[in-house]
DNA sequence: GCTAGCTTGTTAACCACGTAAACAATTATC
DNA sequence: GATAATTGTTTACGTGGTTAACAAGCTAGC
């Protein structure tokens, strides 16, 4: 096998992935989800939501009354992992914990009027940070890049 | 502003994003990178290597006598977090840190010959895991996504 | 030459995000 | 009514990264 010894420099002007790394799907999904991830800090802000923490609360606002488990099967998380997430959105009085009549193990979770506020604010933050980050994408583009991303979910075994 | 509640119930079968977060390209790019990172994992195994190891031998066999500074900075990772990746890779035999000759402060980093062995296997096993993963898409819109992915890093800042 | 500043690799402490296992309380199944 | 399953929770742990500090070595300016 011929093994080129390439040079490092400007490697990502080149059509053709120079190195294997480029022709790895993980690889490229990890670094354009590291740049959206700092993006996401920066529009938000010191003590702003952490990403999860934004998620969590962007499906309570949308889905009222949601239960724990759902909200954690929905997010792809384990139902552990969620309480320390819900324990943030109640601590900052964005979201509410509320008994279900006829189950008393489940907790029902509603937004504040805070707290879809504070979600109304964040969504329109990411929204523009993002638009921002894909200024240089043409809109068909944006929406195939969308559309591709979710088709791999599609096929979640 | 009217806010719709919908159901959760197969919320993926529509064309048109569900809730706000489906319509949002972090946490698209966020799910797709999850399965890919499980998808890795499988494929390589129990004491496999870790993504970061991986893409480094990688880098380490491509561009043998690379330092450790270019090749954290290729990674786009801290020198400090490159340590125990390249120690990993040392301590397995497949990578050896040599001193370079007018420099004494720089590791150049060289893959043994069961480094390079050893990458070729869980090269073409990251490889088929990942063709396998893109069994729904076609040829075309498998080139697209990962030609806007990288589209996603030449605008960094 | 010499000093002041930079770079390289390293350690240590820390943080974000997630999992797995165990558990009490409650509900469902048969 | 016994057994099993589900819900939310705590605890311990793992992974993948960061920042700050440091010693050693190199470089630039005078």
């Amino acid at each position: 096998m011929a093994r080129r010894q390439a040079s490092l420099q400007r490697a990502q002007d080149d059509d053709a992935p120079v190195g294997d790394l480029e022709g790895l799907l993980g690889y490229n999904l990890k670094r354009a989800y590291v740049i959206l991830r700092n993006d996401f800090r920066d529009a938000l802000g010191e003590d702003g939501f952490a990403p999860r923490v934004f998620s969590a609360l962007s499906l309570i606002v949308q889905y009222p009354d949601i239960t724990q488990s759902e909200l954690a099967r929905v997010l792809g998380i384990e139902r552990s992992g969620l309480v320390a997430i819900v324990d943030d959105l109640e601590a900052r009085r964005l979201v509410q914990r509320k008994p279900v009549p006829g189950d008393r193990r489940v907790q029902a979770l509603a937004p504040t009027a805070a707290g879809i506020a504070a979600y109304d604010t964040a969504r329109a933050a990411v929204q523009a940070h993002e638009a921002a980050r894909l200024s240089n994408f043409t809109k068909a583009e944006q929406e195939t890049l969308m559309q591709l991303l979710r088709k791999i979910r599609a096929v979640e075994d």
